[in-house]
DNA sequence: TTAAATTCCTGTAAGC
DNA sequence: TGCTTACAGGAATTTA
């Protein structure tokens, strides 16, 4: 599933061939799949727009789009902090995000194809459809709740354990669900935590509020290596996440925990145990983590 | 406000 | 072989 990771090389991939170019035509095979505005207003936001920058914040890919649909050689002001015009794209589970050459022959479960002014194409392909595509200015999203409030990026130099603890404090939820909770950390999803909990030699099912300082701390450099790993490795693909090009990553091959259950544990050679925690199948060692 | 449960969605694999 | 069932899970929504 793309998670932060996944995400991440997905931007540093496209983001080169992407900027400067012009959306010119869009296909909306299965309209649904866009959340906001309504599909007729979100074409007419997003067509006629160049592409001029490519971000990621939490698990969402944010394309900036020029502001006027015939931009003026030369371009004016940057918007204002909140006035940026966004393209958004979440996956969701399932969700593909790919650049290909037109005569690419199409998949199954197409639901968006972005004609480009080179003549390539953008295609969102979504088997399971939970993922999503929304267009509109930040501050206009996140006041129609289309996108939700995130809390901070976990690979930000700026996130420290202070202040994860001080997210975590006062919360009695399983260690495991606020990591999930894209409020609390932004970014990071079933595979990562499980992870992230792993390394830091902490059980994914400790209540957040019997948490030491020292604790949360480890669990924060724990958090950062397991994304920057995963991220030098091109991501995870353990189900159907595919790169920009339809390759898969290489991080799969190095989790530690995450569909291993009944498997050694890495560290101590005992198996490792499966519990069902925040809904989500849950990997863990009983003797390392504590 | 928080925590837990439910829902959406379809391919895959297990069981009979 | 063919059918049924459980399972995978991000996050919005609902319930307590």
């Amino acid at each position: 599933m793309p998670e932060l990771p996944e995400v991440e090389t997905l931007a540093a991939d496209l983001r080169p061939h992407l900027v400067g170019r012009t959306v010119v035509t869009l296909d909306l095979r299965f309209p649904a799949i866009v959340r906001y505005p309504d599909p007729a207003l979100f074409t007419e936001l997003v067509v006629g727009r160049r592409i001029e920058g490519l971000t990621r914040r939490g698990k969402y890919l944010l394309h900036d789009l020029s502001p006027d649909p015939s931009p003026a050689s030369g371009g004016g002001e940057p918007p204002a902090q909140g006035e940026r015009l966004l393209l958004v794209v979440h996956l969701g589970m399932t969700g593909q995000w790919r650049l290909v050459e037109p005569e690419t022959p199409e998949p199954d479960h197409l639901h968006a194809v972005f004609g480009l002014d080179d003549g390539r194409q953008l295609r969102y392909r979504d088997v399971r459809r939970f993922g999503r595509l929304l267009a509109g200015t930040e501050r206009e999203l996140v006041a129609a709740r289309a996108i939700p409030r995130l809390g901070p990026e976990p690979l930000d130099p700026t996130f420290t354990g202070a202040d994860l603890y001080r997210r975590l404090h006062g919360r009695r939820a399983p260690l495991k669900a606020l990591l999930l909770d894209q409020g609390v950390v932004a970014g990071v999803g079933n595979i990562y935590a499980d992870e992230a909990c792993f390394r830091a030699r902490l059980r994914p099912d400790r209540r957040a509020n019997t948490l030491s300082r020292r604790s949360v701390t480890r669990l924060r450099d724990a958090l950062d290596s397991s994304l920057r790993q995963a991220i030098a490795n091109r991501g995870s693909s353990v189900a159907t996440y595919r790169d920009a090009w339809g390759e898969i990553g290489g991080e799969q091959e190095r989790l530690q925990v995450y569909g291993r259950a009944g498997l050694p544990c890495p560290r101590c050679g005992r198996p490792l145990s499966l519990v069902r925690l925040a809904g989500r199948s849950t990997v863990f060692c009983r003797r390392c983590q504590r």
